[in-house]
DNA sequence: TCTTAACTGAAATGATTGTTTCAAATATAA
DNA sequence: TTATATTTGAAACAATCATTTCAGTTAAGA
């Protein structure tokens, strides 16, 4: 009985999740997603509620989207060292492809509405958790096979390496100097030595 | 014959800063900032033009209370390795005093505006350019004195420790644990050992 | 004291905000 | 083909947006 939707959810998400990118959440309006998506303010709203709701759901694309790049890097790596080196250069990529000086959507939201929305505090949260949770696993490893030193915890050398990436995401917003980067990396890395 | 300025102009910058601190900018309305002020409408654009200008001069504004707050930690240090210890101890001290999980306002607004407003960027790259000097210059002492390595350059050191910086700040937007943001800060600067 | 230029207060500007409404169009299941 | 649930399009909603206007108040120089 029920007409299907006829839009595709997908590509409608990538477009919503470009301007929110582009211009963060409270400088893109309703209008805005209406252009970009090319879909009616009502199917907007029937299909995703409203403003923070399709907000919500284009961080999980956003974050869905950086996950399997990730794993995919990951599945490559033979070593623990690798699948470090590996994170931090898909990281680097992202930064010297991001012409229009965007930063990460993750980390420019987590500055923006942390304080402002609970449902956005939460799902900073659990990404941190995960995202720990992958490095400590790799550091853990790297220690077993004596890679990496033991003079932190893994999950110490996890949220150290979090922070660095975080920080590396605000620094490649201004700086796109490859020489200058990588060598950041290889500085911020030393320390697992 | 001019009628002076009745309102302390430093006051109002101050309860401006709140405003946008906590809000960021597009989320900062005229009506939050006359309120916060209780100044007239017409008195603000008066004596600050627009919106864009008011948060310009709030952005100096709070560079210039941390600069004073490093320049006064600064004075009390005997040597490179100290300084730098009291530069990211006046960073910890803050993220355990920021309740309201606000963050840096200069973070912050690099992620939100340094891709939309010319004079954002530009204020981003001094910004950056300062911070970086100040940190090199400690670094280039204390490789002087033998208690930092000279693995890397002092300039390259200086910006591994402002990307360290922003990573710190971002990270204790969500985690507020001394003992966890202390030991980070501890493996943030072995590198330089 | 008078003049003058700046400041102040309140109201009004038109544009834009997020969201709702509702009739018309549509596609599926019977 | 028909009944039905859903999507769609366009218009309308009140609220809020940043900014302007302007008459009235104020204080300093002559």
């Amino acid at each position: 009985m029920p007409k299907t939707e006829t839009f595709n959810r997908e590509h409608v998400l990538e477009k919503a999740t470009e301007v929110f990118h582009k211009k963060g959440y409270n400088g893109t309006s309703m209008q805005d997603l209406v252009d970009a998506t090319s879909l009616n303010r009502s199917s907007i709203y029937n299909s995703f509620g409203n403003k923070l709701n399709m907000f919500i759901e284009v961080l999980s694309y956003y974050q869905q989207l950086n996950n399997s790049d990730f794993n995919q890097g990951l599945s490559k790596s033979y070593n623990a060292s690798e699948a470090i080196k590996i994170i931090f250069n898909i990281n680097l990529s992202r930064i010297l492809n991001d012409n229009d000086r965007k930063g990460c959507l993750i980390v420019n939201c987590k500055s923006e509405m942390t304080n402002q929305e609970p449902l956005i505090t939460s799902f900073m949260e659990k990404h941190q958790d995960r995202m720990v949770a992958v490095l400590e696993d790799i550091v853990s490893k790297g220690q077993m096979e004596k890679v990496f030193n033991e003079e932190q915890t893994a999950n110490q050398y996890a949220l150290y390496l979090f922070t660095a990436i975080q920080g590396l995401q605000m620094t490649g917003i201004l700086n796109k100097s490859k020489e200058d980067l990588t060598n950041l990396i290889n500085t911020i890395l030393k320390v697992l030595e």
